[in-house]
RNA sequence: GGUCGCGUAGCUCAGUUGGAUAGAGCAUCUGCCUUCUAAGCAGACGGUCGAAGGUUCGAAUCCUUCCGCGAUCGCCA
């Protein structure tokens, strides 16, 4: 990472000090903007006052200064309270040169030994397919497992899979009435899509049912308690809690069939885990927790026999962990499974990437853990993200307006294939080549619209317009990759010079300063879990490229050298961008 | 009602720890392909940063109040 903004504030700081006696505020130095003539500025008003100069001698003297003692600095100008400093060329081509020497593009290698930091995500129901909330889900907690692993953190990627309850009850036993023996292959559907025609098909009869039981004089509510069919889940639900044979066979091969549709989503998606956790296992792991808690002295007995924990300390409230009949709710799985996590891992941090609904539950539940006194428990952090809505709002299952991830992506692909073909693009390619072009564009386009929306914001989805392959998107990123990975192939052949000697002029100067940006970008994209930094910036710089390109013609000038020098910008530009998108888990192609 | 979050151009979004004239893309309109890919580039149009106060040399950014939207306040997960 450039070191120059501490050295001007430093050496700043110090002549404020000797000159004047100032000794705060620091010098705040930051890029200069691009309407300005400089590369880094220092802002002059906290030290007008102090020195009793105008901002434009205390600009003019401090300038003069720093040109001094620092040989980078090549000059400087003073535009209202803003001391604007230009660095040497020579810098910037060491820069450069740095930049390209480093293997790890901005990152560092991840430290095996170090502990590891566990990134949980995606965390399905088995009861239906996933949609666009799992996407945004999903694509936010890949990329934070990448980005911090680019930094040199050990990751651990885990999901878990809500695999019991109700919900799944509903959608057995609505396979047992009407599915007459159908399976994935015989349906042609993918097994997480069969299933979830069955919970869509419970649902169907039960509401048929509690018309019926209302046309019989039966109250709403009543009715809605009393429907056969959900009686029928209820006791499934025991049934399968008490290990019944039969059901428990129903419930395995169901899941089986769901699982293996969910990992062809994952596989399309680019998402993968290290563990899968699975709540018809964990669901249990919370009892002993309650034990410690409640010889510990944080929790209490009621007389009732159900064991709570005060939070109003917090302004949490009461909060309960175990029900009067021994059952254990939902927190109380979650402590058992962090607290059997730690055990496995022994991670210095862990990350739950779950929608900003749970932001209540994971105020608790990390209360809780403070509370029994886990000093880890402060390196537990909830990203909580906003929802996908439609422009008609929230989306419904029960209306039929859930984006459904498989199609969605499917769309993408086509809508890919479509302008690709249109604009001739992939004249010359096999067939192979061109799938995962259309792939890699459409997928591209869909994880970098949803990526670059700031995580903690609810974002509109338009299905019908949202997704764009112009401006500020995913293909405009990958086209501009594909460019300059035509120019190196033909610079291949062309046997070009060494570009030693050359020095950037005005205009690459800018490309390199923003290229100079992208380690600290990644590291605070990285350690603030927010993608969205890092898809901001990678767009920042691929527009910068493009009006660059525009008018430097890279590998066609008189002096060789020239091109050579262009080329190997051009270049580190290029393992920037795929650098980067990467860390979005989107792939950029070699032509398009 | 309590708590948390959000509110920036017609639409979708940026806006670093408070700093310069609030920026992009889409849409609309103008130009630019006989030199490396026009999914591109250059330009025009478009704003009382939800409102009002306050702090500050300086506020879209921090504080207060209000308005609007959303989430949450289950022995659901």
């Amino acid at each position: 990472m450039s070191e120059m903004p501490e050295r001007i504030a430093r050496t700043a700081a110090a002549w404020l000090l000797e000159h004047f006696g100032i000794e705060r505020p620091e010098p705040a130095v930051q890029p200069t903007r691009k309407e300005f003539e400089g590369a880094w500025t220092l802002v002059l008003f906290p030290y007008t006052g102090p020195s009793k100069k105008s901002p434009e001698a205390l600009g003019q003297e401090l300038g003069a200064a720093l040109v001094e003692s620092l040989d980078e600095v090549e000059g400087f100008n003073v535009v209202k309270g803003f001391l604007n400093l230009s660095l040497h060329p020579k810098y910037w081509a060491e820069r450069l040169d740095q930049m390209v020497a480093d293997v790890h593009c901005g990152g560092r290698a991840t430290d095996e030994n170090a502990a590891p930091e566990v990134v949980e995500y995606s965390s399905p129901n088995t009861n239906k397919p996933l949609h666009l909330g799992h996407v945004r889900n999903n694509l936010l907690g890949h990329s934070v497992a990448e980005m911090l692993q680019a930094i040199g953190r050990k990751v651990v990627r885990v999901q878990v899979i809500n695999d019991r309850g109700i919900h799944i009850c509903k959608s057995m036993v609505a396979y047992r009435h009407f599915g007459a023996g159908e399976t994935p292959e015989t349906a042609g559907l993918k097994g997480d899509h069969l299933v979830g025609k069955y919970y869509v098909a419970f649902d169907r009869e039960y509401k048929r049912q509690i018309e019926e039981l209302k046309a019989q004089g039966r109250d709403e509510e009543s009715a809605g308690k009393q429907a056969p069919i959900l009686l029928e889940a209820q006791e499934m639900l025991r049934q399968w809690e008490q290990g019944d044979a039969e059901v428990r066979a129903l419930w395995t091969q169901m899941n089986e069939w769901v699982y293996a549709g969910f990992a062809q989503t994952y596989a399309a998606l680019g998402v993968r885990f290290d563990r899968n956790y699975y709540e018809s296992e964990t669901y249990v792991l919370g009892k002993a927790v309650v034990e410690q808690g409640l010889s510990q002295g944080v929790f209490e007995r009621r007389p009732d026999g159900s064991v709570w924990i005060d939070l109003s300390a917090e302004k949490l409230d009461e909060k309960l962990l175990l029900r009067k009949d021994g059952t254990s709710v939902y927190i109380t799985q979650d402590l058992g499974t962090a607290l059997s996590r730690h055990e496995d891992f022994g991670m210095r941090s862990m990350v739950y990437v779950v929608g900003n609904e749970q932001e209540y539950h994971f105020q608790v539940l990390f209360a809780i853990l403070r509370r029994l006194g886990y000093d880890w428990a402060g390196a537990l952090y909830h990203l909580s993200y906003g929802m996908v809505r439609l422009p008609e709002g929230k989306m419904k299952s029960r209306e039929g307006t859930v984006v459904d991830a498989d199609d969605l992506l499917g769309e993408m692909v086509d809508t890919a294939r479509a302008l690709s073909e249109e604009l001739g693009k992939t004249e010359g390619m096999d067939e192979a080549e061109k799938q995962a072009l259309y792939r890699m564009l459409g997928h591209g386009a869909l994880k970098y619209f949803i990526l670059k929306v700031d995580p903690v914001k609810d974002m509109v989805f338009n299905p019908k317009e949202s997704i764009d392959f112009d401006g500020h998107t995913g293909p405009f990123i990958q086209y501009t990759h594909a460019r300059i990975r035509s120019l190196e192939r033909k610079a291949q052949s062309m046997n070009l010079p060494s570009w030693d000697g050359v020095l950037p002029d005005a205009a690459s100067v800018v490309l390199i300063r923003q290229l100079d940006q992208w380690s600290g970008t990644l590291h605070s994209a990285a350690v603030g879990y927010n993608p969205a930094l890092v898809a901001n910036y990678v767009y920042e710089l691929t527009k910068m490229y493009n009006a660059w390109y525009q008018n430097h013609s890279v590998l066609n000038n008189d002096d060789p050298a020239v091109s050579a020098f262009r080329l190997r910008l051009s270049a580190e530009v290029g393992r920037t961008l795929r650098k980067a998108m990467g860390l979005l888990g989107i792939e950029c192609p070699e032509r398009m």
